[in-house]
DNA sequence: CCCGTCATGTAATGGGTTACATGATTGC
DNA sequence: GCAATCATGTAACCCATTACATGACGGG
């Protein structure tokens, strides 16, 4: 089981769901793939090239009308199947997350207690943030693109962060009452 | 706030730990940071040697009677203040966790129930095996390093791991439930 | 005799971000 | 006049992993 480069994955399975430009695919991926991936366009456009390259998408040239020319990237038959084929393989190894707040909490004996509070309510406030960013796009989902044949499963990845998110935030609380009692 | 590299800061940290060697900061890591931080030995050992550069720590060769030789390392005045000064910095925004399974399942439109159900049963087990081993690390913290000064913190990072990896395992549990009502 | 532990280190490679370059149009 | 949106692309850089090299000792 080598080592498979997963972004490339990433925008053939976008192409399939009428992101056809690296523009709209970058556009995608910050709205509605952010909470799990994220590229940029420094990958985006030499990966759709690479993809067209292996035969995996086809490229054509749009002129437009009152915006600039794009190139329109289609997903080809072996492209389809090469995306089928990585959605089964196995998931590889769990990912480990790398936590600024967590690695300065680690060191905390170092630092003074109103210190660690305060770095607690910042991230719990940015925890709430995105909760909400969060709610509000399962909300449009479920009320605006209910018909959309991708729509459950996009809801299922955000049921996730939602969860999670949920869960970081408890903790956050949990943590605050727990250093705060023991000052007090 | 220009971007710092953090990685630095996790490895002053582990000096004033204990751990004073390359050899048995990695140890450290890949026992008690591993659910938050990772770092391999090749870029232990050239910051190590960059820090020793800083002035932000010390090195002395040691030769060890049945054992190879070894360098250790020891924190300075200068590289007490930079670590406690990065400790009081605010945490930069909250990073995105790239999560193969969630890219899957946002394209699982292009595959078949089962092997959705599949990938949901073979992530719960890693994320119980995960939680697993939080517990454990906790039991042992609380039991035989209690004492330790550092133990507190050390017990709030494990908590965090817990609580979100328990999340998730609810999350794998109600969505597997979720896609086989649909099927049958 | 081989494996695990202790111990240090480098080179090649991979994956990704950031900054830059270019440029038209629309709306305030 | 300025900012935002649309649109494509590259070069420099950074961070990190992997594989490799070296080698002694103790236990099974």
């Amino acid at each position: 089981m080598s080592k498979e480069n997963h972004t490339q994955y990433a925008i053939l399975g976008l192409l399939t769901i009428g992101c056809n430009t690296g523009y709209s695919i970058k556009q995608m991926i910050d709205t509605s793939l952010n909470h799990f991936w994220k590229i940029s366009y420094g990958q985006i456009y030499p990966m759709l090239k690479l993809l067209a390259d292996k035969g995996y998408a086809t490229v054509e040239d749009f002129a437009q009308e009152g915006k600039p020319d794009k190139k329109e990237y289609q997903i080809t038959a072996a492209g389809t199947q090469a995306l089928k084929n990585w959605l089964k393989q196995p998931i590889s190894e769990l990912t480990v997350e790398k936590n600024e707040l967590l690695l300065k909490l680690f060191f905390s004996r170092h630092q003074d207690p109103q210190s660690v509070q305060h770095h607690l309510e910042n991230y719990q406030k940015k925890l709430e943030e995105r909760y909400n960013t969060y709610a509000g796009i399962k909300e449009m989902i479920s009320t605006q693109l209910k018909d959309e044949e991708d729509a459950p499963f996009w809801i299922i990845t955000l049921n996730y962060g939602l969860k999670t998110t949920q869960a970081a935030i408890d903790w956050c609380q949990e943590t605050k009452e727990l250093s705060l009692k023991k000052e007090g």
